[in-house]
RNA sequence: UCCUCGGUAGCUCAAUGGUAGAGCAUUCGGCUGUUAACCGAAGGGUUGUAGGUUCGAAUCCUACCCGAGGAGCCA
């Protein structure tokens, strides 16, 4: 497995593919030891002994230090060296060494540096920044070595998914983002101009996803989702990731065992693809490597006794608070399910329990270490009358989902799905105390730029 | 929307009614192996905004603005 982060010896262009001075990622520097190659980056830092510069180097695969001593470079080439600032652009070649002081073993000893452009003030300093500070950097801050390996591991875990689910033989179907009303209806939806119309910004694809899989038997969509809640805690972004399978014939147990394995796989990848970037982020790995199936599976009945003998006022037939979730997942050092909460708290699409028609065939996956939900999904209704009467209880228009029930008018089967967060199952895998650091540019309430 | 906490130099913070401070960053000088290098020097302020109390306010009071944590809701 080579990529651009694999072990090899990686060239980064056919320019200089055949070079002598071949233009290498920094991942890849420790390939090349003994020979001369080229660096393309920034200065994270500069030091300086008279006689001697140290500087270290990023280019986005990682750091290196670089040496040169006073006769190593052209003395033009010395004094610009001596004007390099933090996050100044440069060009650097020189002499691969094996250097177990280092970080990555190796350093590069300097033949020459071109100046590419020169920093001026850059406001990220190595101290410490409050979060407002690096909330208004968040260009910059994405520079930071730690939000780099957050973001690593994003795109390990978002390939996990889609590697996950294209080998169980689901078909990628993507819903759409611009929607003509509620997919849910409780939820308060962004509000945009669409010609003439109103549409509204998706927040679940999953109604769309319960077409395909009519369609084509076993789907998901991975795509954005909007929530215009005033929610401010922690666990909430505006506009989040969310990977949504569905398919038909599917049923609660389908959709338990389905979770199990996904998150089982998933954690496991990112062990072993990301463990320099989950040791970046100081995660104790000894507790993800206790995500291993079966997760226990917990009824709702169950979870409200546990509640009461934990001693928590929690009443029969409400969703779970924060304290609760926490109380429950504490118990245990995987991922839980919950099961068959009750209908009355859960979407109108829900399936009824035949054990108990009060309560419904739904399922949510609460992390442990107190990180919460980070799947909700279970079995959809497959009764036409009894979703029309559903749609009625909710003070939903029929009219808006006259397509949605002809999925249960042209035969109509048991399906089921669900949604999993990226960025919650982000912030859980590299213990991050906030989901702000989970994406790029978080989008989060009072706060849209950059 | 509600509750709690906060806003002082570019950044992180100190100064509890009596002369506005430190570290880092920046600029200049020194040093041939540094690892958030180190040593010396310099510049840097309408204390979030508006009003009030007081001989005197960063500090006390009122309103507003901005931010953080949490609740509800959710992935």
């Amino acid at each position: 497995m080579l990529g651009p982060f694999g072990p090899g010896r990686t060239v980064m262009s056919e320019e200089h593919a055949a070079a002598t001075h071949p233009w290498v990622r920094i991942r890849a520097a420790a390939g090349h030891v003994g020979e001369v190659v080229e660096i393309r980056g920034w200065v994270t830092h500069r030091r300086s002994s008279g006689k001697v510069q140290f500087l270290v180097i990023r280019d986005g695969s990682g750091s290196i230090q670089c040496v040169a001593g006073v006769k190593d470079l052209s003395p033009e080439q010395w004094e610009a060296t001596a004007q390099l600032t933090t996050e100044s652009a440069v060009i650097v070649r020189g002499l691969v060494k094996a250097d177990t002081r280092q970080v990555g073993g190796v350093e590069l000893g300097l033949q020459s540096v071109e100046v590419v452009s020169v920093a001026h003030d850059y406001p990220i300093t190595p101290k410490e920044h409050g979060v407002d500070f690096l909330m208004d950097h968040r260009h910059l801050w994405l520079r930071s070595a730690r939000q780099q390996s957050v973001l690593r591991i994003r795109a390990e875990i978002i390939a996990a998914f889609r590697d996950f689910m294209n080998r169980e033989d689901f078909l990628l179907v993507d819903a759409p983002v611009f929607t003509p009303s509620a997919c849910e209806g409780t939820t308060n939806l962004f509000e945009t101009q669409y010609f003439e119309d109103k549409a509204y910004l998706t927040q679940s694809g999953q109604l769309y996803m319960e077409a395909a899989a009519m369609a084509f038997g076993r789907v998901y969509c991975f795509g954005p989702a909007f929530r215009a809640e005033k929610s401010k805690t922690r666990r909430h972004l505006i506009e989040f990731w969310m990977m949504e399978p569905e398919w038909a014939f599917g049923t609660l147990q389908d959709v338990i065992a389905l979770e199990e394995r996904l998150l089982c796989y998933t954690v496991g990848r990112v062990l072993e693809a990301r463990a320099e970037d989950l040791k970046v982020c100081e995660r104790d790995t000894s507790k993800l490597e206790k995500v291993v199936g079966p997760f226990p599976r917990i009824h709702y009945d169950d979870a409200v006794r546990m509640l009461h003998e934990a001693g928590l006022p929690f009443e029969y037939g409400n969703d779970f608070g924060a304290p609760d979730e926490t109380e429950l997942s504490n118990r245990y050092e995987t991922p839980i399910f919950v099961t068959n909460y009750p209908a009355a708290v859960k979407a109108f699409y829900m399936e009824p329990d035949p054990a108990n028609p009060k309560l419904s065939l739904s399922c949510d996956c609460l992390a442990p270490e107190g990180y919460g939900e980070i799947i909700g999904g279970g079995q959809r209704m497959s009764s036409l009358d009894l979703l029309t009467a559903r749609i009625d209880e909710h003070g939903l228009p029929q009219e808006a989902f006259e397509w949605y029930k002809d999925l249960r008018r042209y035969g109509s089967v048991p399906h089921a799905g669900f949604g999993i967060g990226v960025e919650r199952t982000l912030a859980w895998i590299a213990g991050l105390d906030h989901v702000r650091e989970s994406i790029a540019f978080p989008r989060m309430l009072y706060r849209l730029a950059p």
